[in-house]
DNA sequence: CTGAAAGCGCTTACAG
DNA sequence: CTGAAAGCGCTTACAG
């Protein structure tokens, strides 16, 4: 039904081959020839098959994009980020949301070979070895994006997590905090677990603070359990003065549920969070947090990609962007904190 | 480079058209040959060209959806429950992020066609004559999501908009309040704009509460016109003792500046949102929101869609879900303000 | 400058 | 149950 280039071709009494070089802009075409088949063209709305044509150039301009949780804040606005260069450059995005599913994973895997997409950007690193084993195998470019699995042949864009988590942690240091608290993430993330948990102990150590195994807590990077986590954290014994937090949505949870416990941030705990989401500014107090450069994320992503499949220098290495401290009002000196004590006390 | 179906029939020792059935499934295929064609793709690591497949077939399972801002946790929670419904039934989502860009959607519904998508998704209502035309002239099922352009010929997944607002807008007048302001969306919206508008004439009139004109704003829907709005709001002279906020980011926003302001929510004013976003649980106080069920707009959507594809009995009226009213803590009783007031006095 | 023909990688009648 | 052949809608050498 759908009108196709032999229909154009007929009525504007010339042969497909002639279409064909009108479309594709072609010189070579005499300017009354070209002139028909545009109008036969329009007459028929006729848009060529992209089917068709991928068939023959053997070329798809599609991306496939595999994202963990596409409500999240944070990849969201990386895949926006992602779209914006695609888009720019004629690739088209086929976009697939996992949540936590990783047998949907390897399926999505398949339909993109079967797509014959011409690259991958993945959003997390949770990869098992029949993944592993896939991307080895097809000859389609992959990247991971903001993520980096232990694999050492797979490049990623991302910061430097174990610097970005050792100076949030310095930064609550040089407040004047003695005990801080971590809440983490899941350590089986070598980027956003491993290396941020081990950037925490190491600043500690630094520092010459002793860790209070109390005020360490691993959650999975949402608002609900930084809540939850921050409950088991209060309920500890005496609660730390200061409390680094991997993602911003686990800290703004951390800083209602100190509210919902009749505490004050930063008054009696200050909170510093991670990612540089939207949520930083929206929530009161704003919070301070160790930001990813989300945006340039995913806009590096999509061109470091696209240099792959153009064949082009590939990089072997990661591209490690820039982290950035951001303070806001959740985080204050610990100094504060005793003055503070103080006005209590002399009520 | 890529292996294809001679590869695997050479290797197999059968004809293409044998190693198709095995591909397809199809039975009168002799169990040996059947195995020998199945050794043969694993082996080759063969995947089918979901490409040629579509070309012949005349079905290329791709969905385009059109997202006015994948950022918005309100979008991209219809998106992620589109993709869900269509990944379980072998759908692939070509998504395209438009950013009030209004030539890109141009350009990406022209992406579609030929990339021959089965069925369309828009999420957004402003759509231009041009736009218009080129829906109407395609032979593609189109389908809106949460919103419904004026054009009678289209169909959309909504809730009652007016019917919405008119109730969120009585709540407050049943909690005693007198004077009750409005921030509204850009009015050339139909659904988000002008219903939701009227919804809350309607029922300020139905009350005998009459609208005071520095009260009624209008915004972008996003956080910051929530806050830009209120602010002018509250420099108005005597500010409400309720706001009716069109959206719940909006509603955010009008919160943080009430409390930038030095007044509070609810105790100085109440906040009524819209939509049903995650942030009503997010924030502190919890917002009272007018609630869209986000997550089943998104699966009908696609059910819907999937049906007009099909061929199946096309509706022909808009499919109207459900709004539900939420109450959380950043609205109360204007008597408790009265009280609330008496006891500022008495300090 | 223009067109006939081959071919992209599959599926699907058709014949056996 | 199996295979040779035509065809899906394009592009691209090739020849003129």
């Amino acid at each position: 039904m759908q009108v196709k280039i032999k229909d154009v071709a007929k009525l504007a009494g010339v042969s497909v081959t002639t279409v064909s070089r009108v479309l594709n802009g072609e010189k070579y075409v005499k300017d009354d020839l070209k002139e028909k088949v545009n109008r036969a063209i329009e007459e028929l709305g006729y848009a060529p098959s992209q089917i068709a044509r991928s068939l023959v150039r053997k070329k798809t301009n599609l991306i496939g994009v595999i994202v963990p949780d596409l409500t999240s804040s944070f990849y969201s606005t990386i895949l926006s980020s992602i779209e914006e260069i695609a888009s720019a450059n004629d690739y088209n995005l086929l976009v697939c949301n996992i949540n936590e599913d990783i047998d949907k994973e390897y399926k999505y895997l398949n339909v993109f070979q079967e797509m014959r997409v011409e690259g991958i950007i993945i959003m997390h690193e949770k990869i098992n070895e029949q993944i592993r084993n896939f991307i080895h195998k097809i000859n389609t470019p992959v990247i991971f994006s903001s993520v980096k699995p232990t694999d050492q042949n797979f490049i990623s864009v991302i910061i430097d997590d174990y610097k970005a988590a050792y100076e949030a942690t310095n930064y609550l240091i040089e407040l004047g905090h003695e005990s801080i608290g971590f809440i983490g993430g899941d350590m089986r993330d070598v980027t956003s677990g491993q290396n941020r948990y081990s950037g925490y102990r190491n600043a500690m150590a630094a520092a010459d603070k002793k860790l209070i195994y109390e005020h360490i807590r691993f959650g999975d990077y949402k608002v609900k359990s930084g809540y939850d986590q921050m409950k088991e954290l209060l309920n500890a014994g005496s609660p730390p003065t200061a409390v680094f937090v991997v993602s911003d949505d686990m800290a703004v949870g951390a800083m209602n549920c100190i509210r919902d416990h009749g505490l004050r941030v930063p008054e009696d705990i200050s909170i510093m969070g991670f990612d540089g989401s939207q949520l930083t500014e929206l929530v009161r107090p704003t919070l301070t947090s160790m930001e990813q450069p989300i945006h340039l994320m995913g806009k590096v992503t999509m061109e470091v990609l696209m240099k792959q499949i153009a064949g082009e220098a590939i990089p072997t290495d990661d591209v490690v962007l820039e982290h950035r401290l951001v303070v806001r009002e959740s985080s204050r000196n610990r100094n504060a904190h005793a003055l503070d004590s103080i006005k209590k006390h002399n009520k």
